[in-house]
DNA sequence: CTCTTGATCTTCT
DNA sequence: GAAGATCAAGAGC
């Protein structure tokens, strides 16, 4: 087996504070971040905002017991299962009631490597984070981490480092509000789900 | 490479 | 009963 490269440097940790405004601002400010889960992550490299005010977002009805978490205020973890086999892991933006949240949906992995290659059957690394059902299962997220915050264990969250540019276009695999350009991306990531 | 399909949970109609 | 913020495997080109 061959050694993997030692994992980057982190920059500072995120408090709960940082997910206090627009959406659209956390958004490109989370690209580039390192997300982990009991110490296994990595840099996020793509995100979709949503917010209640269009017909996309889970939270545009209004609260239901799945989306509660959306209604509260921001810097938690909001979990939902996607398509009946998958979860999907959302951060919480905003104050609360704003029922903002961005969905993660790509990381580059840098931090346990082989125990997501153990949770997904996979080696290849491009593959192993690339898609949001595919992270949460590297990751080890489930409806057990509805509800949680940010800044506290299991996960742990820090500011990237550096310069990075970032890239934007429209959502994915929706039908309603499709012509938003919300979905963020790290430019040039090999990892992202689909290119820009 | 693209296209199709099955898996089967939660919400809404 | 249908649709959905998805993924992997298999068929066909």
């Amino acid at each position: 087996m061959a050694q993997n490269p030692p994992a980057p440097r982190l920059g500072k940790p995120l408090k709960r504070a940082f997910f206090l405004r627009s959406v659209h601002e956390v958004a490109p400010d989370l690209i580039g971040a390192t997300l982990l889960v009991n110490g296994v992550g990595g840099v996020i490299v793509e995100l979709e905002a949503y917010h209640h005010t269009e017909p996309a977002a889970h939270s545009f009805n209004g609260p239901t017991p799945r989306n509660a978490v959306m209604f509260g205020p921001g810097g938690f973890v909001y979990v939902y299962r996607s398509y009946g086999i998958h979860w999907c892991v959302n951060f919480v933006c905003e104050r609360e009631g704003s029922a903002s949240a961005v969905l993660i949906r790509a990381l580059e992995p840098t931090h346990g490597i082989a125990a997501m290659r153990r949770r997904r059957g996979l080696h290849d690394e491009r593959a192993l984070c690339s898609g949001p059902g595919k992270l949460t299962q590297a990751l080890g997220i489930t409806h057990a981490h509805n509800g949680l915050a940010l800044d506290v264990p299991p996960f742990a969250l820090y500011a990237r480092i550096g310069k990075i540019e970032v890239a934007t276009g429209v959502r994915i695999g929706i039908t309603k509000a499709a012509e938003l350009p919300w979905r963020y991306g790290l430019k040039g990531s090999k990892f992202l789900s689909k290119p820009f």
